[in-house]
DNA sequence: CGTGAAAAAGCGGCGTC
DNA sequence: GACGCCGCTTTTTCACG
């Protein structure tokens, strides 16, 4: 599916406030009301949003660690990586999971509540798992920029 | 601010999809439809949801590539670590920019159309600044999950 | 907190270009 | 095929009990 200037700017706008009105949208990107609806289903149906969600304060609930972990795996068949995945999709506490190249195979962002959470669950996911050679922990001090906005320029 | 159950019951659905209807969510929590409502409206307020938005598929704007970047300083002053927080954070490329623990300093997530543009962007953020030892790079390959649901429970 | 009414937004059909 | 216009339906929103 190809993206014209109008499907832009109603991306940009619904990644940083997707409950802005449609008329609002239209407004802004000169097209009616029904026109962004038609657009932003379209979009929705072709897997380009691919989710509408409330980004949430994780200290609120208690989560207040974020940490970053570089996993490292033994072997790479298409089965286990694809098995690792699966583990690590499934975990509430992994926010994010990236599969990379380079000096590790697994980039993870975790939130916890407490250390002793990350320690009880690297047990659970790291040395419970025969297939990972090693990790790498770091642990946010500070979280200078979240940012969700894919550049739409 | 004090979250109860039934914040955390209506947190937990906003956070998979916040376009669900305040009565079916009241359904789910057992909550009338406006009690749902002023709820949200609390927690909004008080910063607890922190914003609503579209998760967008960065491959259908051109951005293909998400890379992850540790970053490792020189010196360790506060004021350069101030600057250095700075400078990546007013990067349209970079997402994500946490200040860590371990055996770096910063880690970076970033969003580029190409290898040629991550590497345009290298010679300016890293090269370009004598305050950065050294930076290791990861390249995804898949984006497994991206999280940001912060455990209710 | 729940009920119920008013306002607004979402949603679909139809004619037009 | 996509647009805009016009109703209908659903949802949001705010009074009040």
């Amino acid at each position: 599916m190809v993206l014209d200037e109008f499907d832009r700017g109603i991306l940009a706008i619904l990644q940083r406030d997707n409950l802005t009105s449609q008329r609002t949208i239209g407004e802004a990107v000169n097209l009616s009301a029904p026109a962004v609806q038609r657009r932003i289903k379209k979009m929705t149906e072709a897997g380009i949003i691919q989710a509408n969600v409330a980004i949430v304060d994780p200290t609120a609930l208690g989560h207040a660690i974020t940490i970053f972990v570089e996993v490292e795996i033994i072997s790479e068949t298409s089965g286990q990586i694809e098995a690792a995945k699966r583990e690590f999709e499934t975990m509430p506490e992994v926010q994010q999971c990236y599969y990379v190249t380079g000096e590790a195979d697994f980039v993870l962002v975790i939130l916890v509540p407490s250390m002793p959470a990350y320690e009880a669950l690297t047990k659970k996911l790291f040395f419970g798992n025969n297939n990972v050679k090693k990790f790498r922990t770091f642990v946010a001090m500070d979280r200078i920029k979240v940012g969700l906005q894919v550049p739409t320029a």
